[in-house]
DNA sequence: ACCGCCTATTCATCCGATAAATCGAAGGAT
DNA sequence: ATCCTTCGATTTATCGGATGAATAGGCGGT
């Protein structure tokens, strides 16, 4: 696969840079700038336009005295750039994004269930500990992190950084918004009742029992999201009903 | 939701400004970089480094003269960088993510099939027709475009873009991959008639039976694909065994 | 009314200078 | 010998300015 589609000369240099190290060595030094410029043949002004876009898609890390190094590869940075723009521009894009998480959990569930270990278990387990201490403590507090890392945790098995991308931009981007809702303890109690039945199931080995527990307490969610859901998107299809095949990109400008 | 997670001034300011317009008026001019040099106290130079982010995901259309422009929202920019940088580094992505397009496509069918108008048929059906032109015409041509566009407007009424953005990417990806691979006859009218089984059911209305085709076409086609799937992921999940909630990125090096 | 030229505005690109950060070595204290 | 501090060299961070290139819109000619 090669990366001739992007216009974005060091995205291509790095990706070939990190092809010849094959998987060894992440932390190989990457040239300096000014080496880049000439070998590239960019000024430092341009190169650092591009390279900044490596950056905020998490592709390197950039120091000081230490220079460009590579970074584990990872879906999140760019889900989450475009995703909290979404957001910020239409208050609609939460509750799409929201359906999107949905169908990725509901569809990889069997698959991720079936990958977990028994240490998974346990851990799983001890999650859910630490948020029933929380929600009966007193003061009462809300397992936000539990929360979130109960569903990453799931799903971490499949080593799928799209997957993985996605429900972490998923999890922030609901952190964000519930964070600022009031949430009373009938609903808080409801929601883990519905993880406990979830990580019992994934535990005994029934996961269809799991996955009915996941789609329930999915559809508790939904009724308390959704405030915006009857406003109409800003979002315009590029194509919903088109007479020809290749599709256009960036046409209209509403 | 604001967007303070950012740590990238132009993008604050752009959504800041889109916000102000309301929805009407996208084409409402933004402010020339020596403008904004002044208003966000940065230099032209720094400026330019994150509005080249912009650029890259597609929020922004920038040209001499005209100056910086919004552009509809998409969501594609931002996965296909991503999803091209994953392709180029490691054979297995591709796979990966093929997995997250077919649950999205399953998990997304019955609504997006209910949404579906009658025009929406003719057209469905127009292009069966013109895929089949293009497979019993001499020479035979690969139907590659009616293939993409079948699936994109099967799913264009669901207006998510984020969904958009996904499949967009992946048959953008699927052709980069397909077109330079050899495909027999007989394999590609078993495609086909899955893909006539689809359209028929939904034209009839029933939603089951195009599932059942979908499902059945998705299995062949990855009976094909795969030929990395045996190597080993990259990509090195960041807590898929935990121990503490608070998830922290961009740690390992390998 | 139409067409082509001109100009002002804006982005595009590059250069050079200075500040800030930090890794590693050298040197001193215990 | 070990640890800590200091210092210097390297690299990125940020800025301002100069010049080039593209083009939208105005101007004038037909």
């Amino acid at each position: 696969m090669e990366l001739k589609a992007l216009d974005n000369d060091i995205l291509r240099y790095l990706a070939r840079h990190r092809l010849k190290l094959n998987g060894k060595a992440l932390s190989e030094p990457i040239p300096a700038l000014t080496e880049l410029s000439d070998e590239l043949g960019l000024s430092i002004g341009k190169l650092r336009e591009q390279l900044e876009v490596a950056r905020a898609l998490g592709l390197v890390d950039v120091k000081p005295r230490t220079g460009i190094r590579h970074a584990p590869y990872d879906f999140l940075p760019a889900v989450r750039l475009s995703l909290l723009y979404a957001l910020a521009i239409d208050p609609c894009a939460f509750d799409q994004f929201s359906q999107l998480r949905t169908h990725v959990e509901f569809g990889f569930w069997h698959e991720a269930v079936a990958l977990l270990q028994p240490e998974d278990h346990e851990a799983l387990q001890a999650l859910m500990k630490a948020a029933w201490a929380k929600l009966e403590g007193t003061p009462t507090q809300i397992p936000h992190a539990e929360h979130r890392q109960l569903h990453l945790m799931i799903f971490g098995r499949l080593n799928n950084p799209f997957v993985h991308g996605i429900l972490e931009a998923y999890w922030e981007a609901y952190e964000a918004v519930e964070l600022n809702r009031f949430a009373d303890y009938a609903y808080l109690t409801a929601v883990w009742r519905y993880h406990q039945a979830m990580v019992d199931a994934i535990c005994a080995g029934d996961a269809d029992a799991g996955h009915r527990a996941l789609v329930e307490h999915t559809h508790l969610l939904q009724s308390r999201e959704g405030s915006a859901r009857k406003s109409k998107s800003l979002y315009r299809p590029r194509d919903a009903v088109p007479g020809r095949a290749g599709a256009d990109l960036s046409k209209e400008t509403t």
